[in-house]
DNA sequence: GTGCTAGGAATGAATGTTCATTCCGGTTGA
DNA sequence: TCAACCGGAATGAACATTCATTCCTAGCAC
């Protein structure tokens, strides 16, 4: 009843809601969330528009599962085995490498997060996960700035800048259709580093 | 026949135009493009749903026209007597500000840029409009690079990481509805100055 | 192995609502 | 009186959501 054969029955379904998932973040980013019609999204996840409300009570609660789970998959690629005890130049070179992988490799999800920041339909919890998110850097930045390696300032505006930044660089790729070499990469990084230091 | 008082006659209605371009701004910013009614800024503007008509051909032509002109507007707050002679040093201070004069008196203005960049509603025109202005900022930017006053890296990604700092620093306003104080402005002029320079 | 059955999963046409746009009767200023 | 202008009800299209029906398969009887 385990082997792999029968694993899709017992979680049965999995697979379609992962495809009304995908189906849904990839149009969300194309045509956002009003400009998306539901039986669009039943259609490239190639289900029943019917079968989308089995797994998502509606179509405003299917948004805030996609933001979330982007949003936690997000802090996980940044955060995981974050080395908390090395120089803040160093840490912060990991983050941006980091960030910059996790928008590499998601577009989709990079595009999403960026474009979904604030909506109105994003509900409570969705508000509490970004604000979790924030809570977690500023007390960063307060520790660093303690430690008189990173410029003084409102937490709140150096954050801003840095992560302001990073979608700036990010934009350039996605307006010009290109991607970003590692060594641009390297270059945004060294440049940001040099507005944020003490 | 061109006495003050017949002014508004001659150009008929120009104060009704006003009034719906004001109000569809407002609802942008706050619902999005698609998430705004018509009939919602007739009734916010204080006109009939049908008058709307007169003035643009549809929703999307408004849209467009609200792009265009606030875009323009935002070219000549920044770029209007700019200091071509002066320091590259002085001329960052002077865009910056001026940028940060702008989105400050008109916030509605600045979201709304910010919020429909790139949105797939806008038609060649508006892209034109907004292509002309990176290409004027590119010409500055290589410019100072030949003088040695800028790093040396792709323009565009130069650009980018200015502008999404600009933004990053001001959405902080938005998401904590508190305003940026005038030290808070010169302090991210400087950081940004920092990242960029030579 | 084969045929049958129950019941959960999936469907997509149907529903009621909301939207962008049109159109016509009323109003206004000359 | 008349022409230009305006408001908002009317219209048809498109939408999110529902629900009666079909489909699928695990389990059973033989």
């Amino acid at each position: 009843m385990t082997n792999p054969a029968t694993l899709s029955r017992r979680v049965p379904g999995t697979d379609k809601r992962e495809a009304i998932l995908g189906a849904a973040l990839e149009l969300f980013v194309e045509r956002g969330f009003f400009g998306t019609a539901v039986p669009e999204i039943a259609e490239r996840a190639g289900v029943g528009a019917g079968t989308i409300y089995r797994y998502f009570e509606s179509k405003e609660a299917l948004v805030n599962v996609i933001y979330r789970e982007q949003k936690l998959r997000f802090a996980n690629v940044v955060l995981d085995g974050f080395p908390s005890t090395a120089t803040t130049r160093e840490q912060f070179r990991v983050l941006w490498m980091r960030m910059a992988r996790f928008a590499t490799d998601n577009l989709d999800a990079f595009s999403f997060l960026e474009l979904h920041h604030h909506a109105r339909y994003l509900d409570a919890e969705s508000r509490a996960v970004e604000h979790r998110m924030v809570q977690l850097f500023v007390s960063v930045v307060t520790g660093a700035q303690a430690r008189g390696e990173l410029k003084l300032g409102p937490p709140r505006l150096l954050m801003g800048l840095v992560m302001g930044a990073f979608v700036g660089a990010m934009r350039n790729c996605l307006d010009e259709g290109i991607s970003l070499t590692e060594a641009d990469w390297k270059l945004a990084e060294q440049c940001v580093w040099e507005a944020v230091r003490s």
